[in-house]
DNA sequence: CTCAAGCTTGACGTTAACGTAAAGGTAAAC
DNA sequence: GTTTACCTTTACGTTAACGTCAAGCTTGAG
């Protein structure tokens, strides 16, 4: 009763889901993040990859590289029993978070700026309108 | 009595205030977001160069390329008169809220991973401490 | 059988955003 | 007058993150 079946993606679905190209895919591979396992030739991918994928594509939105994506991943997996491991995860985590804090604020006056500018925008044309 | 001296900076001054090198400052100035004036050879910047340069920085931050955050400028200072540059611009503008609308859900969404990693980090160190 | 669709592994090309010398002008300090 | 500290231009080098062929397996449809 119990399946035990878990949920498998061809490279081109997962490509399709997260509108990102094969290319990149196995780029990412390459880099260390995914490991999809093989059917033959080709490549298998489970839950697992599909989230490190969809981690990684937002960590990307908010200026991650690959590399510290992957360095993340990495110790978050491997880094159990090692307390200095843990400690630089740690500090590695509060510095993320630091600069999250300040990527907020940079996006709040941005939005401000942005709405000005809008607004300058929208005055211009009235202006235009009017002749 | 009333000053109309402006208040100028040298290329290190600015280097030093922002924390960049002086050759991305130039390196800037190339890509045609500053236009700082002359004494002789030397580069003379006035508080527009410096708010240009700060703008410039924060959009990095979130990720806008000196090419987008140019377009801006220019967008901004030369299309009062040109109504289908005005509206590209708010469909720019648009374009621009949406992301950081989206980098909003992201970082949000990292923050509490991040959380989540620090307090199995925290577990980790507590279970090796009492070995 | 063959043919198109999708998979594979190379491997070179590209863009952005500077880094990094190299080689020299200038100006205040000693 | 010669270091020292900045400034300049020119130009090749570098890294990240893929893009873009090329050349070939494979597999289900007709």
């Amino acid at each position: 009763m119990t399946e035990t079946t878990t949920k498998t993606y061809t490279i081109s679905e997962l490509a399709k889901e997260f509108n990102v190209t094969t290319r990149a895919i196995r780029f990412y591979e390459d880099k260390g993040i995914l490991s999809p396992s093989r059917d033959g030739q080709k490549r298998i991918y489970g839950p697992r990859d599909r989230i490190l994928l969809k981690l990684t594509l937002r960590g990307k939105r908010i200026g991650f590289t690959l590399a510290e994506s992957q360095k993340l991943f990495d110790m978050y997996q491997h880094g159990e029993d090692n307390k200095d491991q843990l400690n630089t995860m740690l500090a590695t985590l509060d510095e993320k978070d630091a600069l999250l804090a300040q990527q907020k604020l940079d996006i709040e006056e941005m939005e401000a700026e942005l709405q000005a500018a809008r607004e300058r925008c929208l005055t211009a044309i009235k202006k235009i309108d009017n002749t």
